[in-house]
DNA sequence: GTCCCGCAATTTTTT
DNA sequence: ATTGCGGGAC
């Protein structure tokens, strides 16, 4: 009896195929993790392959963290010497050792979103950039595009030469890049860029990490981008042992620059590949199973495979209506509350998902009132809020004051009357003699036109100084405590009261739990804990860990950060058009982003194991007004069969008007979508609050044909109540999309 | 230099 | 509804 008697024959051809380049097609439940980590046990005890040649790569810090644990658990003596881990980590550590050879300096900092944001700000009123014309964001999110394309600033501008929009762009890159360079600072895209640049450039470091990492396997492949790939790909070149693990039909990051022809494309590159397919499932239901396929089947730049289960066949799929959002929220909150008492589950086996954050107040309201614990997942970067940052910063300036925007983050926080005026004054001094800001602080009383702000400016200085002795000192609790102390930030914040101030004060309080951590953790492996150190494994970690994981809760999150995850109760929120998929998405009609929305559909279906729970609202509010949205066209795609009765549900039929909540949306024999929504199956108080406000009630909705007498016949897509009038938002045949209102539009049904 | 008010913007997210 | 930001008032 061996570890690998227990995969099955796809499992087993995939772990024991271990020369050449290896495509596994790894269906949503089918075990991928499993077949990665015993490929990298059956490597290193049936192969003899050297841990120390064998490279793995994940997306997420807790990937690695997870897939390290297992090959811990599989793999005996050596496992410690296997590289796991994310793409980024993995570059800052090559690029650590070998940066100097790209002209910087080793010790570089990280610039996250945030900073990004603040150095753009500053490139955009230098080179005077109309801010209604160029935004940040769009700038940064080029710039990010053309990076991950492998595009420099140089390329960039000569392929803008005559586009006067994108010119703005161009210049905006090429001082954005200029001023990195100076601060000595990396973004997220240049860890990865700049390793492939030094791989190209150097053919000494490329064979070395070639001959080092003789087994690569990649995680997650379908979201991988081009740099990425580029990367991969000439790690493997020599050894060619490439095992790269994913699902395109699980594809849901295009957004941020994945590229989907990595996993489509890779037997055209690698000729000689192996492709396998993981198709059984051991997750799902049956019913699941046949949903997930039955919706995912309607993509077409896909992978043909059908995944299948030996799983029994389980409950019918359970769809409801609403009449709004909160009535949907309600119907979960309790529909939870009552499944786990009949079924004596625990909170942490239901699992709510939705496709925007903004959905997910409605449901904690509910959640609170209700008295059902819960928990967000997602939302604000812990480190990147503005408390965690602040103290990060005052770390960052006092372990080296290279990195500009640090200092300048915290020089006037908390407030000590430097304005911007004097800031100004010295970043101008500091250009004009090319030194770096924290330098012409220290000779601050050089600064021309510095006048009252000197004495500000020249304490400031003394109390970094101040610090960075103490720095040599202190353990790096004791110095952040000190910080807090000594600036009084904590006071501060207590002034300011409220539940905002009292968060990002528990906040602070994790963050030295945080530190404790680290250095608990380098004492146990006898290394020193150093500022630097503290500060590099804070960069690239998105997320405290739970530390109490114990704990029993309903999960909350968007569909994007359920990847991976399972519950055994899904309960998909907001299966409408317009929110999912997004209005983003329909309006803009392009057919690849609609895939991409299905994918996230496919994605959240196969979350669940046992129930599957679809809801929708007739009427949501979305940024302060009422939204009209029919149900999702991917509702439709999933055979009615599927769809199943549930037993009705109130909190007592005595409580008025909700009498109708348990009425199944699928309880016509002869149920046809359209019918959907001109009859659906709901009753609530919401529909009599509607009916009374003041707007007369029309004879169409979303969905419905209509005729103008100016535009001719088109499609009703939205509708928003405004006032006394719905503002109505028809697609003409003819005449394209307009926004009308319905008073005088004067639409008539077809 | 700081405060406060009005205005715009607002899918999805990890590193 | 909420939040961040720019501009004007103090």
């Amino acid at each position: 009896m061996s570890i690998y008697d227990t995969l099955n024959n796809k499992q087993k051809e995939a772990v024991f195929h271990t020369e050449g380049p290896l495509l596994i097609l790894a269906g949503a439940g089918s075990g991928k993790t499993r077949v990665l980590t015993h490929r990298i046990a059956y490597l290193i005890e049936e192969k003899n392959i050297n841990p120390w040649n064998i490279l793995a790569i994940t997306f997420t810090n807790k990937a690695a963290g997870e897939m390290r644990e297992r090959v811990d658990d599989l793999v005996g003596y050596g496992s410690e010497s296997i590289w796991v881990s994310t793409f980024h980590s993995a570059c800052v550590r090559i690029l650590r050792r070998h940066i100097e050879k790209l002209g910087y300096g080793s010790n570089f900092t990280i610039y996250d979103t945030d900073d990004q944001k603040t150095l753009m700000k500053d490139v955009c009123k230098k080179l005077a950039l109309d801010p209604k014309v160029f935004k940040e964001r769009a700038i940064l999110s080029a710039i990010s595009k053309a990076k991950n394309e492998r595009i420099s600033a140089q390329e960039y501008r000569q392929q803008t030469a005559g586009d006067y929009g994108r010119q703005g762009i161009a210049r905006a890159y090429v001082e954005y890049e200029k001023q990195m360079k100076l601060n000595n600072a990396l973004d997220f895209d240049d860890l990865l860029g700049k390793t492939v640049d030094l791989l190209l450039q150097d053919p000494e470091v490329l064979q070395y990490y070639q001959n080092r990492f003789r087994y690569i396997m990649v995680d997650e492949y379908q979201d991988t981008n081009t740099v990425q790939f580029e990367m991969i790909r000439l790690l493997a070149k020599e050894h060619r042992n490439l095992c790269v693990v994913g699902d395109d039909d699980q594809s849901i990051y295009k957004f941020r620059g994945a590229n989907i022809k990595n996993i489509l494309d890779f037997e055209m590159v690698f000729q000689d590949a192996c492709v396998i397919k993981l198709e059984q499932n051991y997750r799902s239901t049956k019913t699941i199973l046949d949903a997930a396929n039955s919706v995912i089947r309607n993509n077409r730049g896909r992978k043909e495979k059908t995944l299948w289960t030996e799983n029994e066949e389980g409950n019918k799929i359970c769809l409801k209506q609403f009449e709004s959002g909160f009535d949907e929220a309600e119907f979960i909150a309790a529909d939870i509350e009552k499944s786990r008492r009949e079924q004596q589950d625990a909170y942490r086996d239901y699992a709510v998902l939705y496709r925007t954050n903004a959905q997910s107040r409605t449901l904690e309201e509910r959640f609170v009132a209700e008295s059902i614990p819960y928990k967000i997942v997602g939302g604000v970067n812990f480190y990147a809020r503005r408390e965690i940052k602040d103290i990060l910063s005052y770390l960052k300036t006092i372990d080296n004051g290279q990195d500009d925007l640090a200092v300048r983050r915290i020089i006037n926080v908390p407030k000590r009357g430097i304005g911007l005026t004097t800031v100004n004054r010295i970043q101008g001094y500091a250009e004009e003699r090319g030194i770096g800001f924290y330098e012409a602080i220290r000779v601050a009383d050089w600064v021309p036109g510095i006048g009252r702000g000197l004495t500000k400016v020249e304490s400031f200085a003394a109390l970094i100084e101040f610090f960075k002795a103490e720095a040599n000192e202190k353990s790096i609790r004791e110095l952040t405590e000190d910080i807090l102390k000594q600036t009084e930030y904590l006071e501060r914040l207590k002034e300011e009261e409220g539940e905002e101030a009292d968060s990002r004060i528990e906040n602070i309080q994790e963050f030295i739990s945080k530190i404790v951590l680290y250095e608990e953790d380098c004492e146990s492996r006898n290394e020193p804990a150093t500022l630097s150190g503290f500060l590099e494994e804070v960069a690239l970690v998105a997320d405290v860990e739970e530390g109490e994981e114990e704990r029993d809760y309903v999960v909350l999150m968007t569909l994007h950060s359920a990847k991976g995850l399972e519950f055994p109760h899904v309960y998909l929120a907001g299966m409408e058009d317009g929110l999912f998929p997004s209005y983003m998405t329909i309006t803009e009609g392009d057919e690849e982003e609609l895939e991409e929305e299905r994918r996230l559909c496919y994605v959240g279906i196969t979350r669940a194991r046992k129930t599957l729970t679809l809801t929708c609202a007739r009427k949501r509010m979305i940024r302060g007004e009422f939204q009209f949205n029919k149900m999702s066209r991917f509702l439709q795609e999933i055979p009615r069969e599927l769809m199943g009765l549930k037993e009705g549900y109130g909190k007592g039929n005595g409580s008025a008007g909700k009498g109708g909540f348990g009425q199944t949306a699928f309880a016509d024999r002869n149920f046809r979508y359209r019918e959907l929504q001109k009859n659906p199956f709901t009753a609530s108080k919401a529909s009599r609050n509607f009916g009374d406000a003041g707007a007369k009630a029309l004879d169409y909705q979303v969905g419905d044909r209509v005729k103008h007498g100016k535009f001719g016949e088109g499609t009703v897509m939205q509708m928003v109540k405004g006032g006394r009038d719905y503002e109505v938002t028809v697609d003409f045949d003819v005449a394209g999309t307009k926004k009308m209102f319905a008073a005088f539009a004067r639409l008539e049904k077809v």
